[in-house]
DNA sequence: TCAGCTTATGGTAGCGCTAACATCATGTCA
DNA sequence: TGACATGATGTTAGCGCTACCATAAGCTGA
């Protein structure tokens, strides 16, 4: 069973390969006559066309490669469909790629998918040291999209939900609610997205005449481990903190656990607020967060990389979408008159 | 900036390609000086392999195609990661594709990276329908491993989690615990997970002499909207259920959606048992579930087609793997000894 | 009638790489 | 010493496809 090649194509309809070609790619300037022949012939052989041989000589494979760092995180994978859609609808395929918060596996993965010839890439960084995965496809001149966290030294298009103001809302709303001792569980200082979110936090206490307390401030990767570690030590303290701040939704989850631990109750104990809405939860919702648009986000990203595919070469663009609060349960709103719980949540 | 081939890094080397070429693969026969001379000209140049040229003469691209029917369910994610850890290991990049439950999504891809000529591919099927985007890879000799689901008329290898017994034993704790009218809320005919599920409720129901009413089973997507529907159908009974067992965790989530809004409360009005765990909630775990080795089922599924890209050409294997009950508060095991509560879940 | 255009099709070369064989310099043993 | 292995390197051809130019045939208008 030898593969079927556009020369078999071309014996079998008796023209040449590259009338075969000009079909297969829809070009004109080939008779109505003998597009039936070669379709026809296509048909009888199961002829089926290789992008290998193709992207070689045209240089471009249809393939584009996103790099998220962590899977089972609800809002990449609300990324990785908003992508997906768009890159399908134009014709490309794209890899997915998981670097787990890793820059190795994080720079095996671009080092791959640039020797691979991918048109493009689509980077949410993992971190610091990113830099070094950037060289792989930069080197090559493929195109490259970051998405929800900055890269230092990196000067290209960026697409980011909007975390400053947001943060900053969630916690006045904390202040509000009557809390005073409000900490926060950040993520690592190498993803832009938790610095911007502690920025958003210090700036709220400083509007309300709080005093940041660098004792309430801890960082942990974003994980569920983190979040547990460090929310323990935080209600370990004698004056532990009524409300705690986390930076994205699975540290929230390490929070309540620790919480629930401690057999402290959400809201009445402690008051839990957090980035990134998780729709896949047994129960009705319940944390208090801001929303990013994640897929509109992945949507975004790709929009920018499909405008370089076609030759732009304006300066970089930043997009930045906003961000929606939901205000929830987790937060105490139950302070608030009922009605308000009707039309939120 | 044109790109640098091995000609340019043979050039500089003052070698020919065919030895940078081995150098680049690591074959023996070239001198530890030219190795170390070719070395340094790669790193001048910053020279990265073409991986589609390669591909292009020696027929391997070494890249694997997985295609998922739903990105956003958990299950499927941690298989994905399986998947990928396992191929990365191997040096093969992974595609991951998503059909969305939707055959059609499904052909297209798989035609996709079959004209791309991807090594081999696994396909968790979208249902009924997969066969005509099975005979894309076929045709073009391309191997292909199942995933999860069956595919009628499918010969080949498949790896899959043990779901009939799993099933009976989560309807037959139901019965102990004394309940007798128990629904089902099942996947569509066209998943044999589904259809599995269904033969182990049926026989749970037949072994403990209780009448299986028809009216009783009913069959949605996989999808949280589609447990709902037919969750809140079931509760609009006169003769409601006491409890359900729902196919999956998407299913689950609608059939306590529908509960919730009927002002049922899980376990005490309704006790609901499924499949497959999610970790990610808010929450203490709460569903009683049957939780297949997602991870372990990644890893076995590319065991099987690694093993064919070996040249194994052995008859189709068929890979099950156990399935774990997890025992927890949805099904109202509050009814047992506290001793219990504090050994599970 | 023919220059000058358009349209359909074919021929040639080459994308970047490697399989397969060829070549050449050494080393080994009787 | 020569027959013969062994190892390092080069040469040639070709993977399947398409860019580019060539060719041939049909058509227009003076």
């Amino acid at each position: 069973m030898r593969r079927v090649t556009i020369a078999d194509v071309a014996r079998r309809a008796r023209v040449s390969p590259m009338t075969v070609s000009r079909v297969v790619n829809g070009s004109d300037h080939v008779s109505d006559q003998t597009r039936r022949r070669v379709e026809r012939a296509m048909v009888d052989l199961g002829y089926i066309p290789n992008r290998v041989a193709r992207g070689l000589v045209v240089n471009k494979l249809g393939v584009l490669a996103l790099v998220i760092p962590d899977l089972s995180n609800p809002f990449f994978t609300k990324v990785a469909r908003g992508v997906e859609a768009r890159a399908n609808l134009a014709g490309y395929t794209v890899i997915l790629g998981n670097s787990d918060e890793d820059a190795h596996r994080e720079e095996a993965y671009l080092r791959a998918v640039s020797s691979l010839q991918v048109d493009g890439v689509i980077l949410a960084s993992s971190g610091r040291g990113s830099g070094a995965s950037l060289a792989w496809p930069l080197r090559r001149g493929i195109p490259v999209v970051l998405l929800d966290r900055e890269v230092d030294g990196f000067d290209g298009d960026f697409a980011h939900g909007e975390s400053r103001r947001a943060s900053r809302l969630l916690v006045e709303h904390l202040i509000e609610h009557g809390h005073h001792r409000i900490a926060m569980v950040s993520g690592p200082l190498g993803a832009s997205t938790a610095r911007d979110r502690e920025h958003g936090y210090r700036a709220a206490l400083g509007h309300h005449g709080l005093r940041f307390d660098p004792a309430l401030l801890r960082r942990a990767p974003y994980t569920r481990a983190g979040g547990y570690r460090e929310a323990l030590a935080l209600l370990a303290r004698e004056d532990r903190p009524s409300a705690v701040f986390a930076a994205n939704n699975f540290l929230a989850f390490g929070v309540m656990d620790a919480a629930r631990e401690q057999g402290l109750r959400v809201p009445q104990d402690l008051a839990v607020v957090t980035f990134d809405d998780v729709e896949i939860a047994a129960d009705e919702p319940f944390l208090t967060c801001a929303d990013q648009p994640a897929e509109a986000l992945g949507q975004a990203a790709i929009g920018l990389l499909l405008d370089r595919l076609d030759g732009d070469h304006s300066p970089p663009r930043t997009v930045m979408l906003e961000t929606e609060l939901r205000i929830r349960r987790s937060c105490g709103r139950h302070e608030e008159p009922l009605a308000d719980r009707a039309t939120v949540g």
